[in-house]
DNA sequence: GATGAATGAGAGTTCATTCAT
DNA sequence: TATGAATGAACTCTCATTCAT
């Protein structure tokens, strides 16, 4: 999808959308504001883009296929637990401290619209070659027969170790007022938290 | 007698108005629908409230003193780390169970607001007694000083355990599609999570 | 009108409407802000007139029936041309001074509402023994027979001595503005003004 | 060209807003026959003039200022007393009667909310080369000086000209009742207001 | 008489979208 | 491709009026 864009004008509305969308959600954002930040006029976000709600799912979508894209390299590359607990905070750490907007468009769908991102993940698994659910499942089957993880349930293992690779970002702000710091993202605290879910998650969920 | 009536009719309003807001965020909530899922006139929406602004910052002020309050009664009760890390998620996921409302509230305005959601939890703890900050901050450094626990850098504690006890209601919808099956939020769901998230954090975060 | 009111709370709402239709005119006034300035419940407003309009209507015909007669208390004292312009700024200026809201209301309608002004005071005319328009114009084409004065059309007339009696006050805030001065309304000042009216007038309209 | 239709699509809101607001005042205006009136969609209004406040004071800025430089150009030209009571009045009196909607904003204004006229005209006069205050003043000053009026008081000056210069159309309609009689304004009828007025000054404050 | 609660109709304003050029 | 003008529908909010007590 983004690839296809290459119209100069036509990205930079773009961009201006996912910024929109990520910080007001569908409801609250504003085509008026997008066109301006995008400096371009209004007319011309539906001349390319036909309508707010279109370029909304195509944002979306965007956004979702890329992360799944992440989990799946990220599975690939995964063959032991102790891989899988460096690879992927490291993994997504990185990718959602460089697309900011990627976790925010996420939550606020799911809070939402989780319906809608439902359907869109079944969707684009549908016409993958090789889709997740089976390989994650099957994966930590495996994992689990041969003892080598603490979380059996599936479901419970992804909501340990997604969480705190991906809302850090977003809570930040609070975590700064409920601790009275300043949190700077910089290389250095990027290292820093990838190494402290590394940690929690070794130590945690490794037997 | 009147004065039933009236709090009856303030409080499906501001009833409605979570559900609403909680749903669609400020800018995509309608003040029609708070209105008419209240089944009460419009117009008694602004006769109680003002405005739609005012009820949203009144709804969001009671959603982050609630919190607030949670985590003041957990540092309460917890002297150690084993017992925190036991009565943590307890007490967090039961309450986020029974209003789930609040961390959807919560994550939008952190979306699509953080400098609010700060300086708001700046202005409850001008005035509380005894304001968290200095609290966690000391006992964090006590427990670490002890040798009790792994993490010692406090902000990276709270961005590894606040998050799995907060994200995972969220985000199931997620998680049914990625593993392709149904999660039931019920009393069986709700213990399975909180032993999944003591075990993370006992195994994971004491020394 | 005025001396059928005896309640209390009655003659309050009254007063108020008074003021707020003198400064906001009818489509301007606010029914609440009556209601407070009377320190009263906005359904008593109701109770005890109906409604705005019917309040309103009310209202300016007892202003312009209190004016008519004061006009008519002048025609009845001032048997010359000389005492009509002695006579007749002293009541107009004192009676305006006293009744700031009566110019307001009455300049408010002639801009907003001319037509109902104009048949209020027919219908007022109808039923009084001795209505003005033949008295003033026999007096003046008495007057005018005798060469006492200067301009024998009525209706130049009127246009040249009504407007220095009434229009000061509301003017004033202009004035002040316009050669940068202060004026306190006081008794003084009455005093001058009606000194100033009476010269312009038996100069410049006396044979 | 498209310019050229823009500014005839605003002028049309601008006009029918002049005729709106002089009629109804703000408060009983309403933007909808604003709209309606120039044959142009609501939105358009604020598309054009963002609010109706605003366009409101951008009207009542326009009125007093176009106000303020007839009383400057009746300065300039006149340089003696018998000349000022000859051109004042012509000049004013044709003024208004082109421009009806003048006096009756400026006295809904003045009735209304006589500080922001007050405030405007203050604002006005301190980006004026040449500000009538002073010159107003020091000119009557030099005429009472050589002995050549009878009001020496600036004030009482001002609210004896300019009422009967100002008022006469408003006025009309109660004229026409209180005589019995028809007023129409034609030429001849300017014609005689503007002799009257003149002989009324001449006479009545020229020594 | 007096009040707080409640309402329908409408007011000002916004917003996604279309039109004309 | 690009834009300013224009619009209908919807939105927040107001206001005169009524209801229940």
């Amino acid at each position: 999808m983004v690839n296809k864009i290459k119209k100069r004008t036509q990205k930079k509305i773009w961009d201006s959308a996912i910024e929109e969308f990520s910080t007001y959600g569908f409801g609250g954002a504003r085509v008026d504001r997008i066109a301006q930040q995008a400096g371009v006029n209004k007319a011309l976000f539906f001349y390319y883009f036909s309508s707010k709600e279109n370029l909304y799912q195509l944002i979306i979508k965007d956004a979702v296929k890329g992360l799944i894209q992440k989990i799946q390299n990220v599975l690939e590359q995964a063959k032991t637990p102790e891989r899988f607990y460096e690879i992927m905070p490291e993994a997504f750490i990185r990718y959602f401290s460089q697309k900011q907007y990627l976790p925010r468009m996420i939550l606020l769908e799911l809070v939402q619209n989780p319906d809608s991102i439902t359907s869109l993940i079944r969707d684009i698994f549908a016409s993958t070659p090789n889709p997740p659910p089976e390989d994650v499942k099957s994966l930590l089957a495996q994992w689990s027969r041969e003892g080598k993880i603490t979380e059996s349930d599936p479901v419970q293992f992804i909501m340990n170790i997604i969480p705190v690779s991906l809302f850090w970002l977003i809570g930040s702000p609070m975590v700064e007022s409920v601790l009275d710091v300043k949190i700077e993202i910089n290389e250095a605290f990027i290292q820093k938290r990838i190494q402290s879910v590394t940690n929690l998650l070794k130590r945690g969920m490794l037997k």
